[in-house]
DNA sequence: GATGAATGAGCGTTCATTCAT
DNA sequence: TATGAATGAACGCTCATTCAT
């Protein structure tokens, strides 16, 4: 008897069910923004939870990949509910897409947790031949190329392939984490005014 | 005895013989490449490299850093040995540009377990703090870096910061991992082209 | 997730409950008992207590110092419960002495195991330069020597140095060992008599 | 094809393989003496004897337990040498067995590293069911029992069973490694007149 | 639901020993 | 003899998962 519900299933019970596996989808996060995805075992994300045992977890998710989906949906969410609003308030292409950019940066910024998680799970994930892995990053990245090509239908952004611009500002934002362990002191602030204003010039006519 | 060479010691026959170590971090690279860092273990490694037990890896090398120590100096030795005659023969600082991306590119397209085996060590060293992560790193990023103060001292560039372009161009380029793993039918040398125009835009006046 | 109790931690079922450990440590007892602490391993001590993997001492025990901590102190707890009741029912301090030899050498003949155990674990120790072997060395042998220095006071013993006098009276004890490995069928209680004598001599005035 | 000459065999070769098997002897005793025989590999006695290979070792000795007899027979011989003359040369019964004691402290105090092997050994060697355990341990202690028997005979003892004196002289000298293990600054020599003191007293009529 | 004991495969590493050269 | 590579079993320990209560 299990309460697990499989990525695609819907169930009645979900919402009752959610609290506890919030809790665990928390502790998750939190286990992995501080140990990293490799130091990260359900012994630990237990103890971070309170549980007093493991088999709780995996009563709750199908698996480690169960539960890793989790935590990527739940960030992915949290992140998007941070930066769609700045983004829509913008008032056109060129302040949308500097939006993009600085709340990305102010998140990761703000919340370290979730984006080192975020992160690992998906390096982890990436050699794995896990097919959830292209759903998910494509979900992430598509968004993205439609703003850039939506902009270049209305004449804001010069030629280039919306898609890969897509991945190169994706990985350019990403890239703030290599800075931060070189120098944990970073200005986060002027690498995302460096970002915005070389943005710019690549997406110009 | 012992073969284990450890990192301090300098041995004119490192490079030269010790064939099995040449074997095991091959198969190392494979392996990686394949499986991924975190399923990569001595035994399926000592498997891939038919030999009787791990350890034999073990005899010689200190431990698993040493040997990934061994993988990382191989394919960067590789991936150098690869590229900089390319740059090198390059004209000027835009076709020096050029080159970089396009050979770069070239070496993932052709030696793409060697590139995986890389960032993913990368990767799990970043997780799990590693001290040697900042060196290898800023050793990877520096010669970038500085070719591009250069080319804005020459005036061939305009204004940004050459460190943080670095970290974008670096990561630009790694993001063929993502569109490979989204599409592995995809055009290299297309992506190539698309990197070299926004690069191009990026770093001009 | 883990039955483990750290040195430190105090548990009030630590005695009472966990027959699963006092289990372990029972196949602990016979096996270094039976195979010397050298040939003591895991394995076979979860073979002898029927377990399905070493995991489980694991699970029990945060090491394998910590199950060799539980059988120090199981054993001296044994032996300390057998010994100290006829020791104080012993009239003086002569009669105490003789006692504390008779008793310890009844119980090395009774529980053969429990004593090579601990005989082994503190060689093991000692050899190793563990630090808790002063400890429980000095807690073993200060009993002995405060009783000889109240005899002295008392003007029951003669003049001597009461600590080398402890030293001395636990070695003589222990060699029954090496009595026992040269010749199995020695009558114990003839070498007690014997020791019995000899320490009248040594500490007489 | 082997050089290694077992326990009982006379060999022609005997005098001229010595060198070698006494370089590993001498290493094997330095190594135990100072990592103790848990510590102590065949790779450990091999670099400390600056030979290239363990095989050598196996080569020139029959196995661990071979190369420990060696080990033991060259300590017991070195002991031997060094006490044997300062015996002798006491003048009665009394003296021989002050004699004895001194010259084995000494021997304790000068030559730590063959004392601490000798007891490793022996204490790793108790537990096993090595039938060569009983005979080192009966040839170490009958002379000393035999000299006690002709003290008696010559009436300058009085009466004690001479076997057991002589276990527990032996382990009274030998509990100077424990007094030494909680206070290193230990007096030996103050040590060695306490024993002489208490086994006048023990050996007296 | 919740607990915690149990499972068994797997981990990197060390070891004494063997063997071709 | 001497070398050093190779062997394969064993080591303590961790892991995700299962299961009876």
């Amino acid at each position: 008897m299990r309460a697990n519900s499989g990525s695609g299933e819907q169930d009645s019970r979900t919402f009752t069910e959610n609290a506890r596996r919030a809790q665990i989808v928390r502790a998750a996060i939190e286990t992995i923004g501080e140990l990293g995805y490799a130091r990260t075992s359900f012994a630990q994300i237990a103890k971070r939870a309170g549980l007093s045992s493991t088999g709780m977890i995996s009563y709750h998710f199908q698996g480690k990949d169960d539960l890793m989906d989790a935590v990527t949906a739940a960030v992915l969410s949290t992140a998007t509910g941070y930066m769609l609003p700045k983004i829509d308030e913008a008032a056109d292409h060129h302040a949308k897409l500097r939006a993009f950019i600085e709340s990305n940066l102010d998140f990761v910024q703000e919340h370290p947790a979730e984006i080192n998680a975020l992160l690992d799970i998906g390096h982890h994930r990436q050699a794995t031949e896990n097919p959830s892995v292209q759903s998910w990053y494509q979900d992430a990245l598509s968004p993205i190329a439609n703003r850039l090509r939506e902009g270049q239908r209305d004449g804001a952004f010069g030629e280039f392939d919306p898609w890969i611009m897509a991945i190169t500002l994706r990985q350019a934002i990403d890239g703030i984490h290599f800075q931060l362990a070189v120098d944990p002191e970073t200005d986060v602030d002027a690498y995302a005014r460096e970002l915005v204003a070389m943005f710019a010039r690549a997406t110009s006519k």
